[in-house]
DNA sequence: CTGAAAGCGCTTACAG
DNA sequence: CTGAAAGCGCTTACAG
């Protein structure tokens, strides 16, 4: 059976095509009777809107794309389950795009492929590069460092790295390394790194650059079991690790293990992200999290401003995070 | 700037409109200096089709739309990248859809929205519903019990349950408890279930349903870990335990160890997927390998057929399953 | 091997 | 508050 249009429910309920499109749409100036006569007809002939006829007359979508880096990662996964069930109530369909690499990213958010969507949110790498070209269609930013060039969430690294070196020092940490994502042998520049070199200060306590271990790759459990190898191999002596998510740590709690160090014992280990699995591991995982349902309310809050036609300079919403104490930080 | 579009390249290249569209759609038919003549107005132009006005005219969409219960779960995770990118790698846009219950699934597959796809790929929930609405789409699905309704890959669950019961009757193990999904308080009747009472058939070991642990929302760490204190209330005496999935079996792990029960030396633990959390439990956890790749690639193979126009009657492939032996129940 | 016309199913100004 | 016409950007038969 032919698929009903538009035209097949006007006939039915004895009104105009666009009467009909009215009614779809919601829009307000159609009479109550009408209104119901036409849903009547609707329901009577199984009609639904032909998307691609609607997108080719309004010029909108009714899409959007969700551009992150993986979704093996539990985070990035929480994020865009949340991303996607947040645009579905407010009747957008997400596209999700897996952006591997800085290319896949550039390509999913300023490429030729972007002007089938109605805007884009994306999850960046630890950072964006720099462009001059102007995306096709509305950018939000969900993490990462702000650009200026479009809307951003800023998820609250600055208050999370500052709120876990803290509670290390507090609880006797004095020789806190860090299993950071970034540059291989370069400094890392980060909030979050600020964070945690501003409450070292706090404390007086000073930053050994010693105790840093750097990596570009460092996003799945495996990154974070060399990384620990590594220190540990390095003969640097620390009491705590702060790593730079949970994954990683989840990794650096198994390369202790495997090593005899005793955590919390003999080193503390805190992630980031509070994401399921560091309530499992054992022992459990102290993190920071981030906050994921308001950051992502504000971003598909911004996107739809946007998509509805404001047009004001590129706006910074922050959020904050709160830290989650758990057994692997244990004072001792 | 206006979009540039078909007519804008034809009048560069100095061809029709239907000339550009064969070009793109890469029909042969054409002569090859005017392929290349297209070809550089298409660049020049910065052309890129327009997916509204081709889904309008052919009645394709370019889409497909891939079904998941959840994210969350690092199993679907994996799954949902994987076809995501073996879509792509076609040209074909993957709309993940996160269909929580059943009623999401079933409104999913076979509700009005997917006239705007080619085709559906569902990882279904423990059972798809039985019902006598036929697809408006064609579909394929991955994992679960097939239908007969559509085409169906179904892994190997009854080679994975087989095998990963020997292991453990081969290293000793003797009460073997189930941690399982399907309808409380049910007695299972899957597959799985299947593979893991011919392997104690084959041995000689009764089943004792004492040892069997249901319930229907075991696919978090948290329930594993709530199924297992309940084992261990019950009083039941056990020195296996092999969980329906990793998730499940990494609470399990953790609530034997709050009970001082040790992995492995009193009590084995295995669990099914072989997602990347398993390698880095305390203790590694010995899993089952899907062959997720082999599964998705024959997914996307049969659905192309259907969308190409394949009408036969529905198929079953079966792929094979990989034990994956790790510390949680090494010999003791 | 290429063209001119029609039409896919909607919405958008323009009328009334 | 509703209608008739035009058009969004493409592909599909139909010609030649």
């Amino acid at each position: 059976m032919r698929r009903p249009t538009l035209a097949d429910v006007a006939a039915v309920a004895g009104v105009s095509a666009k009467t009909v499109s009215n009614v779809m749409l919601g829009r307000n100036g159609v009479s109550e009777a009408t209104r119901r006569a036409v849903l009547a007809a609707v329901e009577q002939c199984g009609y639904e809107v032909n998307l691609a006829g609607r997108g080719l007359a309004s010029g909108r979508t009714g899409r959007v794309a969700v551009v992150v880096p993986n979704i093996y990662q539990p985070y990035f996964a929480e994020v865009a389950e949340r991303l996607i069930l947040a645009l579905d109530a407010r009747g957008l369909t997400a596209m999700l795009q897996i952006a591997h690499d800085g290319a896949a990213e550039r390509e999913a958010v300023l490429g030729g492929r972007v002007r089938d969507v109605d805007g884009v949110i994306v999850c960046p790498h630890v950072a964006f590069p720099p462009d001059d070209t102007a995306p096709a269609r509305p950018v939000v930013q969900l993490g990462g460092v702000p650009t200026g060039r479009w809307d951003c969430v800023v998820m609250g690294e600055r208050e999370g790295a500052d709120a876990v070196t803290r509670h290390l020092l507090d609880t006797g940490r004095r020789r806190i390394a860090l299993v950071w994502n970034g540059a291989p042998g370069v400094r890392p520049s980060d909030d979050r790194f600020a964070g945690h070199l501003a409450a070292l200060a706090a404390y007086g306590v000073p930053h050994d650059p010693a105790l840093v271990a750097v990596g570009s790759d460092w996003d799945r459990r495996a990154s974070g079991y060399e990384a620990m190898v590594g220190l540990l191999r390095s003969g640097a002596s620390f009491d705590a690790a702060l790593c730079i998510n949970d994954a990683v740590a989840a990794g650096a709690l198994r390369a202790l293990h495997r090593h005899g160090v005793r955590v919390p014992e003999d080193v503390a280990v805190t992630g980031f992200d509070d994401t399921d699995e560091s309530g499992f591991t054992v022992p459990s995982l102290t993190s920071v999290s981030p906050r994921q349902g308001e950051m992502v309310e504000h971003a598909v809050a911004m996107l739809l401003e946007r998509i509805a036609g404001h047009a004001g300079p590129a706006r910074a919403v922050r959020t904050g995070a709160d830290l989650v104490p758990r057994a692997s930080s244990a004072a001792v």
